[in-house]
DNA sequence: CTTTTGTTTAACAATTTTGTCAAACTAAAA
DNA sequence: TTTTAGTTTGACAAAATTGTTAAACAAAAG
């Protein structure tokens, strides 16, 4: 089976990320979905056969995007400060473009059925949490389980993203009010992690 | 009308809560709620109308208490230290028994459709802002705006408790293992605000 | 130009989810 | 005990969502 490829089932599945990663419509149905990619609904049965088929393949693809990234950051030969800068900057970049595609993969693994690929990483994540614990032992960080400083690293650069719109409310800012706000915040995040 | 309370509303009220708020299930419908409240479904019908008052229910009962529980740590009058100590186990304590409570509100949000009341906390936070912009200026804090210092003490809290499924998957931990880790947490987070 | 083949569409069918209603039930009041 | 009124249930209806099919369409091949 050739094909013409009319970059429909592209479209259709870029929508469909656009709406859960972007948007945090995580409820979207395959109506919603080919009304924003402006096409017909059948043509997601005809490219995914089934909406479950369509879920599956952005979720996988999400988790290889995301899981890759890190893998970057974690096996790449930088010094280690410059390796954090550069994980910051590609991190918030990309979190600013798709907040919830972390959201995304965490509701569809909470979600029972999916039976997704839970094979750690472990062994990508060893060799970063070698060099952190070698970056304490050196009194260039303080001391602190590896993990800790991973999670808290993670987490201050996800998690202003992904409650934008609560932080927004809280403190009553606008979309670029907010916006210029995160981009201060990633040589604030550098300064915060090595104190 | 008078009531009989049987109990009932109140347990479909809950067990929702508890299907979005503690296991995530941010898509379960009337018939799963029902079915992990133990009840026919047509009750929910009977006691709530229609879903949707159920959710916008939930949801603002959502938004109450994260909202007051903020508030009270706003607006006690506390030595500053304490006040966030205070707010460290309080806020850690509710995120790991609803860790996906912020995450709902935030789905429904993105939602359009849900009008969800935006009455700011501008004023709320003020007073709390103002308190850490002079902790700052007496040298117990790190200079930065007061605001990420707040984004960052939440961050700190909550991500890694919204993204504990993820964080293990990653670390290869069970859930005691990482329960452990997150306790650990709480001293660790204040000593890392406080650089 | 005609055929072939992949694409798109609309109408229809099946399924899932939600909502309604009358009857059965149950605890308190009369 | 009978009555009353709120509660619970099952059968049914309605709505929303997903899936299927045949026919129309369009671009490339012959």
């Amino acid at each position: 089976m050739s094909t013409r490829d009319t970059g429909t089932e592209q479209l259709i599945r870029d929508t469909a990320k656009h709406l859960f990663f972007a948007e945090g419509k995580l409820h979207a149905t395959t109506q919603e979905i080919a009304d924003a990619a402006g096409v017909n609904r059948t043509l997601v049965n005809y490219y995914f056969r089934s909406r479950d088929i369509l879920f599956d393949q952005v979720f996988n693809e999400a988790q290889e995007v995301f899981s890759s990234t890190l893998d970057e950051v974690f096996e790449s030969s930088m010094p280690f400060k410059e390796k954090i800068r550069n994980l910051i900057n590609v991190f918030i970049e990309e979190t600013t473009q798709y907040p919830y595609r972390q959201l995304f993969i965490i509701t569809e693994m909470n979600r029972d059925l999916v039976l997704y690929s839970k094979r750690s990483r472990v062994n990508k994540v060893k060799s970063f949490i070698e060099e952190i614990q070698l970056e304490m032992d050196n009194g260039e960080l303080r001391k602190m389980d590896p993990r800790q400083f991973i999670i808290n690293l993670f987490s201050l650069m996800a998690h202003p993203l992904i409650t934008a719109p609560l932080q927004q409310a809280i403190f009553g800012m606008n979309d670029d009010e907010y916006a210029k706000l995160m981009e201060e915040r990633k040589e604030l995040i550098f300064e915060t992690i090595f104190r």
